[in-house]
DNA sequence: AATATATAAGTGTATATACACCTATAGAGA
DNA sequence: TCTCTATAGGTGTATATACACTTATATATT
C-alpha cells in the first residue's frame, strides 16, 4: 500500500507547515511590536472600518471560523487594543481599534513592512504567482 | 500611512488562511478515520521508519518545532497509536508505530487520497507550481 | 578525573484553531 | 399576538503551535 501514495506530496501537510515557518519569520520580526501576525492581521483588518465592523462579517473577511475569532479577539481586548459594543441590532457586536489599537498598528507597521519585504525576496519571481493561489485556495 | 500598504497582500496573512481552509477540507474527509489532519501526517511519515525516529530527528523532517511534535506525540500515544521508547543514546526517545497505528493509518488512506485529489482537481494547473512553491518556503 | 560544552527532551505558559452545543434576539407566518 | 425559524454570538473541550526555561546525559577539554 505504500509507495503510489506520495504523503510528502500531501497539500494539506505542505501547506501547514509552510504557514508554521512563515508565521515564525512573521512573528520574529514583529516581537518588537509586542503583537503576533495573527494579531497584527487583526488590527490592520480593523483600521479602515470606520465605526466597526460585526464579529461574523470579520470572520468572513479573515476567512476564519466566528469561534476562533472570539478567541483571538479576547487576547486584544485584554491588551486593549480593540474594543466590543452592541450594535443597532442587540445581538452583534461591533468591534473597533482603540486608541491604544491604532498606536500599536502604527509602531507595528514597519516590523510587517520589513518581514512582507523579506517574504517578496523570497519568493522573488513566484510572488505574484503565490499570492494568485492562496486567493483562489481561499475562494472556494 | 495607510493605502500603500496593502496588509490584503501578506504572505502569512494569505498562507494561514488558506492553511485554515484546506486543513478544515482535509479534517472534514478525514473524520471518519478519527484522525485530524496533523495526525495522518505524523502516522504517514513514521510508517516507512523501520526501527523508530528520534524526536528531534522527527520534527526537523516535518519542519516542525520540536516541543509543538512533541504535545503532537502525546495526543496519538494516548490513543495508543505511536509508542516511545529510549534509544541506544538514552537522552533519545524513539517513536514507532505500534499495530493500532499502522491499522488506523491503512484505513485513513483511502480518505487521505479523496481529500488529496480534491485539492489537486481545485488547484488544476497550478498544483505543480504549489508544491515547488511550498516546498521552497520551508527550504528556508 | 574534573569540568565545560553540546545535545535530547520535557514543562510552563500563552496564543491559535475549530467543532458541538448553548443562549438570546430578530423577523416571518399563522 | 404567538410561535417558528433564522441569525448573532458565547462556552466547553480538544488539538496545534512555539518560546523560554529546565533536566539529563553525552562528549570534549584540560
Amino acid at each position: 500500500m505504500a509507495g503510489r501514495d506520495k504523503f510528502g506530496d500531501c497539500a494539506c501537510f505542505n501547506l501547514r507547515r509552510a504557514a508554521r515557518l512563515v508565521t515564525q519569520a512573521y512573528d520574529q520580526v514583529l516581537a518588537p511590536s509586542k503583537l503576533k501576525a495573527t494579531q497584527f492581521t487583526l488590527l490592520a483588518v480593523l483600521a479602515p472600518a470606520g465605526k466597526g465592523i460585526a464579529i461574523s462579517a470579520l470572520a468572513e473577511k479573515l476567512g476564519m471560523d466566528r469561534t476562533t475569532l472570539t478567541r483571538n479577539l479576547a487576547v486584544v481586548e485584554r491588551a486593549g487594543l480593540v474594543s466590543l459594543r452592541p450594535g443597532e441590532d442587540p445581538r452583534t457586536k461591533l468591534v473597533s481599534l482603540t486608541a491604544n489599537g491604532r498606536k500599536a498598528l502604527e509602531e507595528a507597521v514597519p516590523l510587517w513592512r520589513e518581514a512582507q519585504s523579506e517574504a517578496i525576496d523570497r519568493l522573488g519571481d513566484e510572488w505574484g504567482d503565490f499570492l494568485k493561489m492562496t486567493r483562489r485556495i481561499a475562494a472556494i
